[in-house]
DNA sequence: CAGGGCACAG
DNA sequence: TGGTCTGTGCCCTG
């Protein structure tokens, strides 16, 4: 396949820096010496040029394989005249895709994009679906249709999981209501060429790289950059391909083996399994140049594929570590680990389960299933408690071969291996540790262990955190989660990271079975009264937010919302990301309400409330609600304001819903809502942020007016003076809880022109230092102390006088500053 | 040992 | 040279 000019055709994937570093790349050509350079510079820690050289490894290889490199063409004189005046819609002309007589017996269509659309009502559908699930991405999922796309991503995961191009393409012939395009095979076939190929295994603390394909292996032994790397004289040829015969997973109903044969049914009855050289050639490499040779077969676009054959590795200590005899997973739970143990050998990659289906579960499982030493790396400390518990909770694990790694607790394990709970920031910090830690973390570095299981995977490619992908030994990866979902272009190169993805699951069917509530959601519009509406068209882009928030009509929705749902004895949240927003909601309610500044243990007090005592059905959260607080309570979910578009937050707190504890009851409904104030800007982001729910099969009802809302007594704001009232008291008060007063007096004149909730008078854009959090009033505060600039310019002015260099004011610069200490130092 | 400082994520 | 705000975690200090 020859490389196109890539400059117009934007790479879909490609995250935005790997992009700005390949335009310094001058030729694609060079690549394979480009490669090779920063990697032995990365070899024993990950720097920041490391991790961009991957970034740019990756992006050329999902460059190589655009589906766009196989155009789909029509067939000559099959379109009209009038067509080409309508020039996006040649992508719609579907007259080549000629249909198969028997077309009604089959369930689904294929189009030249790779664009999959399958009749889920069909009776064939469900011989599909998990077939699908394996090759395609699964874009749109609602009751009758579903959308799949075929996408270098998605092929790669099904060459991870045994599938072979030519299985795809067979099995998708087979079942499309129209004959395969040939560009679409074409396509399945080139990109199977290169993927899957290469497999990097561990046996026996031996690396070995594995190829089926003996001209690969010559090819790879002669590569210059390999072939140092290798240790001489162990190429072997083993003539059976590893099976899943003789594994079990634990909790499993029945020998996985059989479950992975279900996989696989559709296509044994063809023939293959035998003729495709089951013979595999090996040779070995060095332990410290296995992230080099990685990289390098990345350069090569033979992206390895790392698998850990555990039964066979005698070196790492064994973990006593079992499920529960009681505990049984439930069957898409398995589904997931026959994915992942396929073979017999632990793959990594990446599960996706809605939150409250049981991440958790599979990752122990998994645990349980390997029996080696565990890392598993989680978002807070919170979280690694709750991880470790759950593993107590399904395990019989001892007790004591379990142990946290965090800034409070770091004990390691008394035993020869066991089990580490820690989080991302303990593993990437990058500044002085504490000494204990420091010893912890050599520890961590020190040893090989089974598995690295990853909480909440979605914010590994963030750029501090996907260091610990190189900072810890491990054999293999599981990532979890439960929106792999980033609204930056990021999430793709968590192929390479961690690994593809192994399974993804059906939000609506997991609902209908029972396993997670069934939600209604609906938007709530609510329009602006007149003066606010005035207010909001005047303000900054900035302001707008607050007024959309404080709209009183929304204000007005959420009581009553709030004083339906209580008479039906529901447990109620309602989210609001604007904290000044949420105090004011929360006290005029009289409700109690958490955000980020509420102490620890203030925060367990209203928690407990809230899910114990029956006065308190209604509890006020912030971000804070959004990842790691467990309100297993909740039934009703109201959103006051959110951020901007991010779907992920809007489904991780549709999640907090999901996992209701009565779910389980006879028609019960959880119920969802956003309040949206009309005519804003929060029309445009709310129609964002649903987008991934609306994918998933959630329809959102939008319901302009509530029911005898007007007659609802003790509404708040119910006269024009009192919203004007609230006009006042939101400029006063949003003021002074920050800013100074000076201030005050400057932002009144603004209102005109707007600026005058965040403004900070003066030089528009000076950065000062934080305002104090709310919580804690500093004395500074009070006296009036916090004249920015004033502040600002003393700073740097001890600082020179000090003889420091100027410390940069901008986040950037200091970045930047900070850069070049790391790399002077090392 | 609580809270400020700092760094980072989204 | 520029987005802002909020939340979180870790380290250090009074």
């Amino acid at each position: 396949m020859s490389r196109k000019q890539k400059a117009k055709s934007p790479t879909p994937g490609a995250s935005k820096s790997a992009r700005d570093s390949r335009a310094s790349t001058p030729d694609s050509s060079t690549w394979p010496s480009a490669g090779a350079s920063g990697v032995d510079d990365q070899d024993e820690l990950e720097t920041t040029e490391g991790s961009d050289e991957l970034s740019r490894l990756i992006a050329n290889n999902v460059e190589r394989f655009d589906i766009a490199d196989f155009p789909y063409t029509l067939r000559p004189g099959l379109t009209d005249m009038a067509s080409s005046y309508f020039q996006p819609a040649y992508k719609r002309d579907f007259t080549a895709l000629a249909l198969k007589p028997d077309h009604e017996n089959l369930p689904m269509w294929i189009d030249g994009w790779g664009k999959i659309i399958l009749e889920n009502f069909h009776w064939q559908a469900p011989r599909v679906q998990d077939f699908l699930i394996t090759v395609a991405e699964p874009t749109s999922r609602p009751t009758f249709m579903h959308e799949y796309k075929l996408t270098i991503h998605s092929l790669y995961a099904a060459v991870s999981v045994g599938l072979s191009p030519k299985d795809v393409v067979t099995t998708l012939e087979r079942f499309s209501k129209n004959g395969l395009p040939p560009n679409i095979a074409q396509f399945i076939t080139e990109c199977g060429r290169s993927y899957g190929k290469v497999k990097l295994v561990l046996r026996n603390t031996k690396y070995f790289l594995e190829t089926t394909d003996k001209a690969l292996l010559q090819q790879l032994l002669r590569d210059p950059e390999i072939s140092v790397c290798r240790v001489q004289g162990t190429e072997a040829t083993r003539t059976s391909a590893p099976t899943m015969a003789g594994l079990t997973i634990a909790g499993t109903k029945e020998a996985a083996g059989g479950e992975a044969r279900g996989l696989y049914s559709l296509l044994n009855d063809d023939d293959d399994d035998a003729d495709d050289g089951d013979a595999t050639h090996a040779f070995e490499i060095k332990d410290d140049k296995v992230s080099a040779v990685a990289a390098r077969c990345l350069a090569l676009h033979y992206p390895a594929l790392e698998e850990y054959d555990f039964r066979n590795d005698n070196v790492n200590p064994d973990l006593e570590i079992d499920l529960r005899p009681a505990t049984q997973i439930r069957s898409y739970q398995e589904r997931c680990l026959s994915k992942m143990f396929g073979n017999g050998r632990a793959k990594s990659g990446i599960i996706v389960l809605p939150c409250g289906a049981g991440k958790t579960l599979v990752g122990i499982t998994a645990a349980c299933t390997i029996k080696k030493g565990i890392v598993v790396l989680a978002t807070g400390s919170m979280s690694a408690i709750q991880w470790r518990d759950e593993f107590i909770k399904w395990t019989n694990i001892d007790p004591s071969s379990i142990s946290i790694f965090s800034s409070d607790q770091k004990t390691p394990f008394t035993g020869a291996t066991g089990v580490i709970v820690t989080t991302y920031s303990m593993v990437t910090n990058t500044r002085n540790r504490a000494h204990d830690s420091a010893k912890m973390m050599e520890f961590l570095a020190s040893r090989e262990w089974g598995l690295m299981l990853l909480d909440e995977v979605h914010v590994v490619p963030a750029q501090m955190f996907r260091r610990v992908i190189g900072s810890i030994k491990a054999h293999s990866k599981l990532g979890l989660t439960a929106t792999l979902l980033r609204e930056d272009k990021k999430i793709d190169d968590l192929n390479y990271l961690i690994g593809p993805k192994l399974y993804e699951a059906n939000w609506m069917e997991l609902s209908q079975q029972g396993h997670i509530a069934r939600v209604q959601c609906a938007e709530v519009w609510c329009p602006m009264p007149t003066e606010f509406y005035d207010a909001y068209l005047h303000a900054s882009p900035r302001s707008r937010t607050l007024f959309c928030a404080m709209n009183p009509r929304k204000f007005q929705a959420c009581q009553y919302l709030i004083k339906y749902h209580e008479s039906w004895g529901d447990k109620i949240i309602v989210f609001s990301d604007n904290v000044y927003a949420l105090e004011v909601y929360a006290r005029r309610m009289m409700k109690p309400f958490l955000y980020g500044g509420t102490s620890l243990s203030e925060r367990q007090e209203v928690l407990n409330y809230f899910c114990n005592s029956p006065d308190c059905s209604t509890l006020f959260l912030s971000k804070i609600g959004d990842t790691s607080l467990d309100l297993t309570e909740a039934t009703v979910l109201i959103q006051v304001s959110a951020q901007y578009g991010s779907r992920r937050q809007e489904a991780q707190r549709l999640g907090r819903v999901l996992r209701a504890k009565r779910r389980n009851e006879e028609g019960f409904n959880a119920f969802f809502y956003s309040l949206v104030s009309k005519d804003t800007v929060e029309m445009v982001y709310s129609s964002k942020r649903q987008v991934f729910l609306v994918d998933q099969g959630y329809a959102f009802r939008v319901i302009t007016q509530l029911k005898n809302i007007e007659k609802t007594p003790d509404l708040a704001f119910a006269t024009p003076e009192a919203r004007r009232e609230l006009l006042q008291k939101m400029l006063v008060e949003s003021e002074s809880s920050s800013w100074k007063k000076e201030e005050e007096k400057e932002a009144a004149g603004l209102l005109a022109d707007g600026n005058m909730f965040y403004s900070r008078g003066g030089k528009p854009g000076r950065k000062g230092p934080r305002a104090p959090r709310r919580t804690a009033g500093t004395l500074g505060e009070l006296s009036g102390g916090q004249d920015m600039a004033y502040v600002e310019q003393n700073k740097s002015a001890n600082k020179l006088l000090k003889g420091k260099k100027k410390a940069p004011q901008n986040d950037f610069f200091r970045a930047m500053a900070r850069e070049k200490d790391r790399r002077k130092k090392l």
